[in-house]
DNA sequence: CAGTTGTTTCAGTATGGACAGAAATATAAG
DNA sequence: CTTATATTTCTGTCCATACTGAAACAACTG
């Protein structure tokens, strides 16, 4: 550790770059979080979630972190606190950015960046969901179109084959659909909705013919 | 190739028991199905997607095949026809026989199971949804009680922190009270709120407070 | 009961992806 | 320009899981 010829107070009367000493910045990086049982354990279990799912273990684990901290944090905080590689915690945070799940802040006087998950947890949820749809969802839907297509020129293939293709097709369109008109109401009616249940079949047309 | 000492005709005037020689069973079982190109995309493609979501991918494939068939077809067929190792098969078909996504049915004069799946894509979507919650969701869902529980005991744990855990608790909860009651409705009902869509919104009583 | 056919279990192998650590690159400060 | 610091890319290793093929097991037939 050395010091370098910076003092506190020689800032010379700049009024908005607020400049901190190495021994300053020194202290700030070693602050690890510790985190207790329960902590240790949502973090644990999100992870494996996650990799139930799809998304993998360190992703997960990072994202909870950030979740549970509520307050930016930084990239080499991450790695340490949760003992995975700095590159690793690199990598995650990138992605976890493709996904909107965090957003990075600046703290004065310091240069990395801190880090940060929305807070809300259904717009979490809705972010996931809008993610997975773009990345595998739609590109499956086109693929399909494709198919189906071929499948109805092509002379090789059956009737039924390709009327259950077409089928299916239909479905995930019908349920495209659904998600759209759904995500694009607003968050108070979406709640409303959702806080509503099945209670909303009620207020159907009662000799229902869709 | 042996034939034993059977031969056509000498059923001895049995109403229902139907017997074949076993060249007639030798022939059956050659009988490998020829998937035309479309079918052969179709099937890669929904491999690829179930192992996106966590399935594997014979299991997904052999499922593809099923559905595409249409018709019950022997876990030797797969085998042969998808080229992947009986034993693979096995396990697999057992695997989506949990999610009730196949079912067996029995041809006379074969000893072999056949295996054909649900032809209702709505009701397969269905199945496999409940089968994730089941194995996935509400395990975690008991699990994040326990630690919402013990994170507002444990004094080494933020009061923040813990409310965060404890909403996300609570969306999850909510999540899957709306998803058990929609389940609860009859399938017309249920197709019916799906083709409606958005429009279900306006249903709502205008100034929606919830 | 012996022989045949079908199914499951098991143990080893292979493959894909996660991950660590080092090296390279970028950015800022003096 | 040099040095310090932050970030990303790259390469090899490790691990989990899918998968195969063989062997054990079970069920049925004559």
């Amino acid at each position: 550790m050395n010091f370098p010829a910076f003092r506190h107070g020689n800032n010379s009367g700049l009024d908005f770059a607020v400049h901190f000493c190495n021994f300053c910045l020194n202290r700030k990086k070693k602050s690890i979080m510790t985190l207790s049982e329960p902590e240790q354990s949502f973090i644990l279990h999100w992870g494996e979630m996650g990799s139930r799912w799809g998304v993998n273990r360190s992703v997960a684990q990072i994202h909870a972190l950030l979740y549970l901290a509520g307050k930016p944090i930084t990239a080499e905080e991450i790695a340490e606190t949760l003992s995975i590689a700095r590159s690793n915690v690199s990598n995650s945070l990138r992605e976890l950015q493709g996904w909107r799940l965090i957003e990075t802040t600046s703290v004065l006087g310091d240069r990395r960046d801190h880090f940060i998950a929305i807070a809300d947890g259904m717009e979490m949820a809705k972010r996931i969901v809008e993610g997975r749809r773009q990345r595998e969802f739609l590109p499956t839907l086109s693929a399909l179109e494709g198919m189906v297509k071929a499948a109805k020129a092509d002379k090789a293939t059956s009737r039924e084959s390709a009327n259950r293709m077409a089928s299916t097709l239909a479905l995930m369109e019908q349920a495209d659909s659904w998600y759209r008109e759904m995500n694009a109401l607003s968050p108070k009616v979406q709640s409303g909705l959702l806080r509503m249940g099945a209670r909303i079949a009620k207020l159907l047309p009662t000799s229902d013919k869709g």
